[in-house]
DNA sequence: GTCTATACTGAGATAGAC
DNA sequence: GTCTATCTCAGTATAGAC
């Protein structure tokens, strides 16, 4: 219930918009592209809230109405940012993986280091993807089922990076959404960091990646075979990282 | 920078709206609490964004300019309800852990479970304690220096229920605050829970804080010690939990 | 179906009179 | 400290050009 688990192939097919400022595909497209690019830029030069859609409008030379067409609103805008976002991550992700040695730290440092690589300069832009975090019946929550799509692509780039990697099946089911949660915590991190370039989000992302691939191995050890048990039974009872089998399937929010 | 740790005392000196609704001191404070409780009853009704100032104002009898001269904005009015709750928490925990078994897991059930009792029924209010997390500059962020003081606070019912635990001093340093970063965790999954009298959540915390306690005293093992000198470097590092030295003091931020 | 122009509504927030 | 009047701006509506 929490995080809907909805993980496996890339879902390529759904990214709509993959290509709204790449390749416009007809005129209308170009107008939404210019729309989109034109807010993005009045975003950065003068902040998400002292920008007006009626700045925006005007910066692009469409009336306020075109604006509204494309965009039902000022967040809409911000959304299909993100989901440029999200293509670009796995866009980068899957060509760095190619080239990249096999191991799962180094594969899991590809991931992260690359979002950050991607939201550079867009700090502030990333704030409101936390604004209705606590709100589950908003579309635009990141844990609500508005978002099931957005978050199934943005794990599945996780679910490449821990590949084929040899991990016992309870790991494995969970990993990806897990590193989802925690990646979410170091874009926290990350928008909170006022050190240089923000370094020291790099170096938490290091050593936290560091981390976790010791806990993950001291987990197969017999020693902490309980831990392990009762840590897996919770977050199956709790339905963290996954959809228990009694409550209805994630899908039919989406229907809803 | 991202957690700063100012526990210590009960810091009940810095609880200015302590008795806004239990004794007011003149009759401008009986007027702010008129509005209040007003402005409660109407989001209970109506939600939170349904509900106007100008509904609030005419409920309380009182001009739409008089609901603003003692709230700055309608967000304000549920920082106000925060207030309480914090205030209503310490209370309660701490006449809880009077007559309480002296053990950590008993002390901590306390104190997260008392929570979710007083919030029973306000889930949906609690929705905008996140609304601004992911923007550090907001007077209202959970994590940014305009919540210090309350922050400090919520921190320091953790830090009673820790109490005189005997624990290493790098684990007894950190946890009040870590305990505080995992009870917005748990809000959060509670506000997401829709099983009846969101058992879960309750089952959640029971589950989560075993496993919490079972984790600290697997950490005394020498065997992990490599383990947990990485873990609280990186924790260090990272200024989780805490200020690291080199930055500026936590209190130059209330002054600015 | 794409877009312009313009006007309107509702609500958060403020100014200034009393 | 309280009220009334006013401002701003997001969002909606509408009528029409193409």
């Amino acid at each position: 219930m929490f995080i809907f688990c909805l993980t496996g192939g890339l879902h390529v097919a759904y990214n709509l918009n993959m290509f709204n400022t790449v390749k416009p595909r007809s005129t209308d497209q170009a107008t939404r592209s210019l729309i989109l690019t034109t807010a993005l830029d009045t975003f950065r030069r003068r902040g998400l809230d002292s920008a007006t859609m009626r700045d925006i409008a005007k910066s692009a030379d469409v009336a306020l109405g075109a604006a509204y067409y494309y965009f039902p609103s000022k967040e809409a805008i911000v959304q299909a940012y993100y989901d440029q976002v999200q293509t670009e991550h796995l866009a980068r992700v899957t060509a760095a993986l190619l080239s990249a040695k096999n191991d799962l730290l180094t594969r899991l440092r590809i991931a992260f280091h690359c979002k950050l690589d991607i939201l550079q300069g867009d700090r502030k832009l990333l704030g409101t993807l936390f604004r209705y975090a606590g709100e589950p019946e908003h579309a635009l929550s990141v844990f609500g089922p508005g978002t099931n799509v957005n978050r199934a692509q943005s794990i599945s780039v996780f679910t490449l990076a821990v590949g084929d990697e040899r991990l016992p099946d309870d790991i494995r089911a969970i990993l990806p959404s897990a590193l989802w949660a925690l990646h979410l915590v170091v874009l926290l991190y990350y928008i909170y960091d006022d050190s240089p370039q923000q370094q020291r989000a790099r170096k938490l992302i290091d050593g936290v990646l560091q981390l976790l691939v010791r806990f993950l191995s001291l987990m197969k050890s017999p020693l902490l075979k309980p831990f392990r048990g009762s840590l897996f039974a919770l977050l199956g009872d709790a339905g963290l990282f996954s959809e228990p089998p009694s409550s209805p399937a994630p899908m039919v929010h989406l229907e809803a």
